[in-house]
DNA sequence: CTGAAAGCGCTTACAG
DNA sequence: CTGAAAGCGCTTACAG
């Protein structure tokens, strides 16, 4: 009988080829130990019969899957999208399929990702985001990541402590050391920090290098304000909208990520304040578009791409002996958006 | 490759319960007719025991997938990574996994994310972006996805024609109509139009739409120069070069995508030249950075993330009895980078 | 309501 | 170099 609106299967390939399926599949993985002649046979027969072979059978008889699992927060953050772009095209040099979940910066929703990967059976595991500063938020996780490791899975994660496994680390501290210099080395000193929820380590870590810079200065960190909003653009003008009330004499404005630099560069526009003119604008990441804002947007460069193809190097080694840790140096981009502080 | 065969397996819960692996199942995928004693003592033990369903055998023995496949030009694109971020929303809350391929838009590319795409057995595909006006490029494509799709497969795809699959288009051509009627009616009559390469049918429509407004207000189209370029930032910046040493006079620029368009914005600000006092620019799609760009981008709206989520609509729909069509509208919207034509 | 058993489509020792 | 056969970990008729 034939097999109508179905994918031919392995056998059926073997039969039209006159062979068995044993010898299919070596023919058709590449498994030394077949005769050229017979190889070709077979592969011409799989050609003209449009077989694929099915990866989930592939994966129960060899338990081991080419697909790599990758969580970010947000796909539509550029942050992320950049990171996943790097995984992607690493991944498809590789032969392997990645499959992607965002969480929405859900903790819980993060878990539930990450179970439903293991459940996919993913040979490796991405996580991209940052972490939380209380540990303790990040202890199911946790679990269910070191559950995942303990049954052979590999995981690896991008700007994130806590986990116990391989990381990649931008330089977040120096990073926030560097630009707060560059602010303070341009004669500024009413700055205001425009920062997402200090629950976060990348806000933490950045926030610390902020005020490294400010003491070596020679200033008091406490005596500058930290306003915290959404770590989006439409956070990054609220900021502004409160600074502008609370704070008007402000000179320069230190945004923790380049998406709150936006919003703060937005609603400074629409508030009729010029930049840099009046009020210097950093931000931190240097996503694609920064360079092509007006005026220009000065940050910090994180290589997100290359993150996201480090930590899936990572994951593809054999693990260490105990997690390995790379650090990513983060580098200030000066552009027009910080200048000299007014008089 | 990482064996992963350690994790607990039904079986493991069965004896733990006390109960044939046939129960366990039952109790665990929520099939009726299990005593709800038992199923409670099942689902006590799998959770002891940490244990998560192998998806890849599931999948063998039921014939069916909760993954889903998306297949986009380039995830770290705005326009693709809005798409793809309308999937995931709406896949995670369906309970299904999305596997994301970029395909660099190489049309050979594509065809081999497909196959890749039907080798994982995923249950439906949804494939984004632009198709070519030559359909014999596609063709391959075609023949790929048509035999998925007999053999049981769904497909959808967005802003793409040609494939004979349900699609859900956004109005490409009245959405270049409008943005071009807006740019007359501000008085532009030396306009440039700068554009991907023409053979996407994407960039044709828009182009068409364009055209459609000018004949309607007298021109004639051969009148209006179209710079051709990558699809990109970088593409935009190219196309302004040579518009101000070639079309010194002109008073706007009709881009065909916010990419371009924001390449544009950037390439005039270095040149010196002021946007809209001296030239008016506009972009379709309206990417998220779009409203935050200073001047504020005015461009043609297309609900990126809506279109995405349609698309999975359509593919977890039953299939009809031919491929259906959606269309999505583009609505012109008005910012600050156009103003009247100076005299 | 519960279980024994066939089978999903592959891979891979084990023999020849 | 090639093949027969035992699984991989599930689901699901089919019986009881």
């Amino acid at each position: 009988m034939v097999r109508t609106n179905r994918s031919p299967r392995l056998i059926d390939v073997a039969h039209a080829s006159g062979v068995s399926i044993a010898t299919a599949s070596r023919a058709l993985s590449g498994t030394p130990g077949v005769s050229d002649s017979v190889a070709e046979k077979v592969r011409q027969a799989a050609r003209e019969l449009g077989y694929v072979a099915n990866l989930h059978a592939r994966s129960l008889a060899s338990g081991s899957t080419a697909t790599i699992g990758l969580v970010v927060h947000e796909i539509g953050d550029p942050y992320f999208s950049e990171i996943a772009s790097g995984v992607l095209s690493l991944a498809a040099e590789n032969g392997r399929t990645v499959q992607i979940c965002h969480t929405g910066r859900d903790p819980e929703a993060e878990v539930e990702q990450v179970r439903s990967l293991v459940a996919n059976r993913v040979g490796a595991i991405l996580i991209a985001g940052s972490g939380f500063v209380d540990a303790s938020v990040e202890a199911p996780m946790r679990l269910e990541v070191q559950r995942y490791a303990e049954a052979g899975g590999r995981v690896a994660v991008v700007g994130r402590h806590h986990l116990g496994v391989d990381s990649v680390l931008p330089d977040n501290r120096p990073g926030g050391r560097a630009v707060a210099e560059h602010i303070l080395g341009l004669g500024h000193r009413r700055i205001v920090v425009v920062s997402g929820t200090l629950e976060l380590t990348t806000v933490a870590d950045r926030l610390e290098g902020v005020r490294d810079a400010l003491q070596a200065a020679g200033l008091d960190p406490g005596d500058i304000p930290v306003l915290q909003g959404p770590f989006t653009r439409e956070g990054g003008r609220e900021c502004i909208r409160r600074m502008l009330a609370d704070h008007p004499r402000t000179t320069a404005v230190i945004a923790l990520n380049d998406d709150m630099a936006i919003g703060c560069l937005s609603q400074l526009r629409s508030s009729g304040v010029s930049v840099p003119g009046q009020v210097s604008v950093s931000g931190f990441d240097d996503v694609a578009v920064a360079q092509d804002l007006s005026p220009g947007l000065t940050t910090v460069r994180l290589p997100m791409a290359e993150m996201g193809a480090r930590a899936l190097t990572l994951a593809l080694k054999e693990p260490g002996a105990r997690a390995r840790r790379q650090r990513v140096p983060a580098e200030l981009v000066v552009r027009d958006s910080t200048g000299p502080a007014p008089r």
